[in-house]
RNA sequence: ACGCGAUUAGUUCAGAUGGAAGAACACAGGACUUUGACUCCUGAUGUCGGUAGUUCAAAUCUAUCAUCGCGUGCCA
């Protein structure tokens, strides 16, 4: 029983109070997203911080699909977004829309009007906007706020029928048009949009404004704890004032506000997520490189690493940006207890050792994963003919770089120690073969002298090793925040233009029935995940993360 | 300009009721190693945004200033 008590974040603080005060029994918290675009590792924090309370609290989350905007939003987003959901590991106990209020919401609306809380203006959005004027002065009343209840009604009830025309006129909440809170001057509550509804088809003609439909459907639900992202700080008040329009007992949703996550080298925002699918600079939502939760797990990322980041880098009101090199270490700390590792070559050299015999293939035994003994172990074969990593070998190479070079002496994984002795060039003297002489004493990787050999490298057997194309992914922007833009420059000045390169690579031949989605380590090189496209006769994977390398670093200081 | 919010190590966060500044990642050094991986030791770094005040005692309370973010859609 491990009772580890970590200090509670401030919205589990509140939470935490409220249980205890017996203000609730049980708390209940939603994820709202709206369906217009793809999940990101944004709402993975969201989702992780709703579903996570209702983990801890023993309590409830909703989904709830925010589906008031007829004119953004599409069914094929709301199965991606039950899908990355599923895929993160969390289950909600009801899935419901805004839409399914649609009915409660208008007639509250009318309630509204009835105690002449609500009134249609006829205005233009321009003349709206201009009579809210700005924070520091008073605003200008509309010439119809005033007008009776009774044709309040009639209005209203004709613009549900259909009868004016898009934009003609709107509903409003009369609050306070001299409030310095902008939300509060009079916010539209219902616009008219002949626009088919994915789920409520072409019933309405008039659809409910956000701050007008949230809160309220936070109500019916039952939410206590309304967490949203800071930018809705603002909206707070006018949250509870719609509230307190409809409820009597006083057991009201309390919206929380929390910083949302900024992650460096990409960008998050839906519209330019949008905007790099359409336009093709990626392919697809789910491209590895897109910060979206499907591009991660096409990518090869694990649930459990998203949510043990999402977990670390906590809950907070302060403005943040996560460095993405966090997130590559719980997919490698995760990984690395979990993936099998396998060599492949991504950039063959090939090296012919003389003195093995010609028809000679040998199994030799190797560890499935040293972290997991339980994984076992293979066989891979070896021959007089294998490949090595071009980058493993220096025909120059400095005093601290223990691979193969001329002369020197190296042991392959698994198998025996190599000595150097040619290096075969073409004409433009670039190496294409490498001639070595292996020690038949050290099968294994151990000789019986005892002579000690600093490198170990990784091989395949040029027999019977397998070709594939392999993905190096690398971050899709250079710049750290590529919202961070000087004048004349937009994000998409900064994309990296080397995002991802893709090798034919040489794999062992355990690979040739890798399915999709499994991921493997290749030793030495990184993490990797068979790409959902993969396929038996053209195997594809995906470079998830490098291994930590501090070899660079030495080359890089010498 | 006005309103709201934020400010603790390079980064992200902890630091109830005021009582000797902490963790993770990153970084540096070392041990181990048939992955220059993993693992394990060790280490450095902070005028707790500034100033003034209350107090025996302030990161924590008060005031004020500064900086940054958000807000003036019939988007969410």
């Amino acid at each position: 029983m491990e009772e580890k008590k970590e200090s509670l974040n401030f919205i589990e603080q509140i939470i935490e109070d409220d249980l205890s005060t017996g203000k609730h029994k049980q708390i209940i918290t939603r994820f709202p997203p709206e369906p217009n675009g793809y999940l990101h590792i944004g709402h993975a924090k969201s989702i992780c911080l709703n579903f996570g309370l209702k983990e801890t609290f023993k309590g409830k989350t909703n989904l709830r699909f925010d589906d008031t905007n007829p004119s953004k939003e599409e069914t094929e987003y709301v199965e991606s977004i039950i899908e990355d959901i599923k895929w993160l590991g969390f289950e909600y106990d009801n899935l419901f829309y805004a839409s399914d209020y649609f009915e409660q919401l208008f007639e509250w609306a009318v309630m509204l009007i009835k105690d002449g809380k609500a009134y249609v203006d006829e205005q233009t959005p321009e003349h709206i906007s201009e009579q809210r004027t700005n924070p520091t002065i008073n605003g200008i009343e509309s010439p119809f706020r005033n007008r009776s209840i009774e044709e309040n009604l009639k209005l209203f009830l004709e613009m549900k029928d259909g009868k004016y025309a898009d934009g003609s006129m709107v509903l409003r909440a009369k609050v306070d048009m001299n409030s310095p809170n902008m939300h509060m001057r009079d916010p539209v509550m219902y616009r008219i949009m002949k626009k088919h509804h994915h789920r409520t088809g072409d019933k309405w003609c008039i659809y409910p404004m956000y701050d007008y439909a949230h809160g309220q459907s936070d109500y019916i639900e039952g939410i206590t704890h309304s967490i949203c992202t800071l930018e809705f700080e603002v909206h707070r008040p006018l949250y509870e004032w719609f509230l307190e329009q409809i409820d009597t007992t006083g057991k009201r949703p309390r919206q929380i506000e929390f910083a949302r996550l900024n992650l460096s080298y990409t960008v998050m925002s839906k519209r330019k997520l949008l905007e790099l699918v359409k336009n093709n600079y990626v392919n697809g939502w789910d491209d590895p490189r897109m910060p979206t939760i499907s591009g991660f797990r096409r990518r090869g990322y694990t649930p459990d690493s998203i949510r043990n980041f999402a977990d670390r880098i906590g809950v907070a009101r302060r403005e943040n940006m996560i460095d993405v090199g966090l997130l590559e270490f719980f997919i490698r700390e995760d990984l690395n207890k979990k993936a099998n590792r396998v060599m492949a070559i991504l950039n063959p050299l090939k090296v012919i050792i003389t003195n093995y015999p010609e028809n000679k293939t040998e199994q030799l035994e190797a560890q499935n994963n040293p972290e997991d003994i339980s994984a076992g172990s293979r066989e891979v074969s070896f021959s007089r003919e294998i490949y090595i990593e071009q980058d493993d070998f220096m025909e120059e190479a400095p005093n601290k770089f223990f691979r193969l070079k001329p002369g020197g002496e190296v042991r392959l994984r698994y198998g025996y120690f190599i000595k150097c002795n040619e290096i075969i060039k073409d004409n433009d003297g670039n190496i294409t073969e490498l001639h070595c002489t292996y020690d038949p004493e050290s099968k294994g990787g151990q000789s019986p002298d005892g002579r000690k050999v600093k490198g170990t490298i990784h091989w395949v057997d040029s027999q019977t090793c397998i070709d594939a194309e392999v993905r190096l992914y690398d971050r899709l922007f250079v710049k750290e925040n590529p919202e961070d833009t000087n004048e004349n420059e937009t994000y998409l000045d900064y994309l990296n233009p080397d995002s991802v390169r893709i090798n034919t690579a040489k794999l062992e031949q355990s690979l040739l029935y890798a399915k999709p989605m499994e991921r493997f380590q290749f030793e030495r090189k990184g993490y990797f995940c068979v790409d959902k496209d993969s396929k038996q006769d053209k195997l594809i994977f995906n470079r998830i993360v490098t291994l930590k390398d501090s070899w660079t670093k030495i080359a890089g200081n010498e």
